[in-house]
DNA sequence: TGATGATCATTG
DNA sequence: CAATGATCATCA
């Protein structure tokens, strides 16, 4: 077995990609990086995004900041997720950047979060961090899309989330509202700011928010997949 | 010790 | 500034 290359071109169907994925898995992030000739942080304080990038590359998913899926030829969002040895999520999951203004008309159905989240490939990742970066390992990739309940959740959690910033109260939301879905900071920093809708309907700059999925959440859908 | 709120790098 | 990729680090 040697360490796979990194793709030169996007796969061309979902089965491409997940088999693509799957060569990946027991390879240590270092054995990647290397043959993929990039350098590895020493820890990801400063690089967040690093291991997420590294396998980007070997998947052959278009790089660079698009508001569209990863692999949008073949509809599929590519998510990387750290886990602990018994494999549970060890952080929640970003979606996408809540848009807090600009709403009328959107639902469920044609919301972003409904859109990243139709079909995911999942690709867990040691993430405990008092192992050596270099020498965590890739798991076994999931292609997933959301079970009728999920789904149910999902939409229940986004629609009262966005009823609140729709109605002006973005600002008194906090990571506690939504049961799988939660509304969170998304800024370089708490200086940040964004357009959104105040409490008497008129245009506030405030922090820019994020969807993002709760660990039980993604705790329950890979359990889904590697224990039932 | 876990979750919330804060933050980091990079690109256009 | 906003979008991508997320994890950090403080506090209850």
């Amino acid at each position: 077995m040697s360490i796979p290359l990194p793709a030169l071109q996007p796969p061309q169907d979902e089965h491409a990609l997940l088999f693509r994925a799957q060569s990946l898995a027991g390879y240590t992030l270092g054995e990647l990086a290397e043959r993929a000739s990039l350098a590895i942080p020493p820890d990801l304080k400063r690089e967040k995004g690093w291991v997420g990038m590294l396998l980007e590359v070997y998947l052959g998913a278009s790089a660079g900041s698009k508001p569209e899926q990863d692999f949008p030829e073949i509809g599929v969002e590519l998510k990387t997720i750290p886990v602990d040895n018994t494999g549970k999520p060890l952080e929640t999951t970003f979606v996408c950047v809540a848009p807090l203004t600009g709403n009328s008309g959107v639902t469920w159905q044609s919301s972003h979060v409904k859109h990243k989240l139709t079909r995911v490939l999942w690709i867990p990742v040691e993430g405990e961090r008092q192992i050596p970066l270099s020498v965590r390992r890739v798991g076994t990739p999931l292609l997933w899309s959301p079970s009728v309940e999920e789904n149910e959740q999902l939409r229940q959690d986004w629609e009262e989330l966005m009823d609140l910033i729709v109605l002006g109260k973005v600002e008194s939301i906090t990571a506690r509202h939504g049961e799988v879905l939660q509304l969170r900071p998304k800024a370089a920093n708490n200086k940040a700011r964004t357009e959104a809708i105040g409490e008497k309907g008129q245009p506030i700059m405030t922090l820019p928010r994020g969807f993002y999925l709760k660990k039980s959440f993604t705790r329950q859908l890979l359990a889904r997949h590697f224990l039932l």
